[in-house]
DNA sequence: CGGGTATGTAAGCCACGGCTTACGTTTCGT
DNA sequence: ACGAAACGTAAGCCGTGGCTTACATACCCG
């Protein structure tokens, strides 16, 4: 999926990161989450919505505020790839282990 | 760790991540990778040392060509990390989703 | 209804990153 | 020993992305 670059490339900032784990401990408005970061306002806006466009978070306004939470959906799609990733690559690497070991250390 | 974030960008380049995969499939030399790449050979080991730095691949040298292959403990590195962000998020959202339904549909 | 609050968006700036071509170095083959 | 192969690195180009300031809009409160 073309959903995969998006959130890893959403991932790949470290600002855009902070927000989203600032987001973990529970929902948060706009201004809240601008509030002790390094960055103004609105350039947090825009990492919210990029965010929103990987699928990682999800919003909802709430009167005049606009209440951003982490969209568990998301995040579990990354995950299963990662999961998929994972067993394929370690299969191989165990594979290139044992046929270095195949003329080594024989019993 | 600053680790971390170097993984997430380097899995962020599309062409990063296709190297990498194509690496899963089993340690390949450089011109190898290249081959069928989009990109030329010099790109493909920018890549590369990317990759390296963030702890994803290892290489050694053998004969004139480099051989590289994906470093398990890397890819450990930011797995361990994403499913101790799941658990922490998932926490969190189920807590707002029973917030959310404490006078929704009480028995 | 008027003022302050909360937010998204436009425009513009600047740095960084990915790609290419060109070059230098090491190793293999004959 | 000499040419070719395989690779890394330097220099340079150009698009993209993150940030700021400025503006427009929706909402609440009195």
């Amino acid at each position: 999926m073309a959903n995969r670059n998006l959130a890893f490339v959403a991932l790949a900032d470290p600002t855009r990161r902070a927000v989203f784990e600032r987001l973990a401990d529970g929902p948060r408005a706009v201004g809240e989450l601008a509030r002790g970061l390094p960055v103004s306002r609105p350039a947090v806006s825009q990492h919210l919505k990029v965010l929103k466009d990987a699928g990682l978070v999800s919003d909802h306004a709430e009167g005049a505020r606009r209440v951003y939470q982490i969209d568990p959906k998301g995040l579990g799609q990354i995950r299963a790839w990662l999961d998929r990733f994972w067993d394929h690559a370690l299969a191989a690497f165990q594979a290139e282990v044992e046929r270095d070991d195949e003329g080594a250390a024989p019993p």
